[in-house]
DNA sequence: CATATTTTGTTTGTGTACAAATAGACTGTG
DNA sequence: CACAGTCTATTTGTACACAAACAAAATATG
């Protein structure tokens, strides 16, 4: 194999991304350590949504129908949101924020805000929205 | 709270690199369905050192020590590395890539490479070096 | 209307990922 | 030498993440 063929870890977007992400959680969780990143995202979209069927939410915050599950279960198990079948359709789960799960809400936006400052930190505003314009059209 | 002050999950970029990194797995899973990007993180590193003790290929590849074990195991069950005690330091368990573990390296370096060209491939070659080295900026 | 298909949700199994507690082995310093 | 501190690995518990298989409900189509 030529040198220049090399497969060099290091240098593969999957490996920078999985540590970029790493670096991100760890930031959250010392910013936020009340809930993690795709709990407090599923609690953001369902606030800004005012309810959503279960399986909605999971498309709308990018999760699959098992992991939709386990969040939603657990955000329910602390108040943070109710569900209930609904009437009309009875396969759909309707979700909605309690008033608890609101205030969580709104206590921690800032705070979430500000994970997402310090995460792209060592980028000028320039190159911050360079990134994040580029990381949206891989997606 | 201000219109321009709200949250929006999808503007986030921890948001934004989760779904990236989504992508990535799915068209690594597709290209090299015999093996996770973790895992091949891990024998490809392996290889490129010979040998390595099971901590320090785990700082290498920015696992966690849980995380490492749970890999090295199942390299290990499919006979892809072998592992040994050190008896200079017993503490240590120093791993190697088997004669098999090299061979499926070398089967697959350059379709993970693939991988990466492929996950890149919505943004011209500039573009790709850019994210590259914004990303290795933010971690 | 009857049934084939689709949608929604659940369950099970596997694989990261990390925190915290534990144990054994090494190292440094008094 | 003794022993305090450090390093390596393991174990346990929690939380995503996805595939696959299943059941129940709704919809589409003949």
């Amino acid at each position: 194999m030529d040198k220049n063929d090399a497969y060099i870890l290091e240098r593969q977007v999957g490996f920078v991304m999985r540590r970029a992400v790493q670096r991100h959680i760890a930031i959250f969780s010392a910013l936020i350590p009340e809930m993690t990143p795709t709990q407090f995202a599923a609690l953001a979209k369902l606030c800004e949504l005012g309810q959503a069927s279960q399986n909605e939410l999971g498309r709308l915050t990018s999760m699959d129908v098992a992991t939709i599950k386990g969040v939603v279960d657990r955000l329910r198990a602390r108040e943070l949101i109710t569900s209930a079948p609904l009437e009309s359709d009875k396969r759909r789960l309707m979700l909605a924020p309690t008033r608890k799960g609101r205030a969580m809400y709104r206590k921690y936006a800032a705070q979430a805000a500000e994970v997402s400052r310090q995460t792209l930190a060592p980028l000028d505003e320039g190159e911050q929205r360079q990134l994040m314009q580029l990381l949206e059209r891989i997606i």
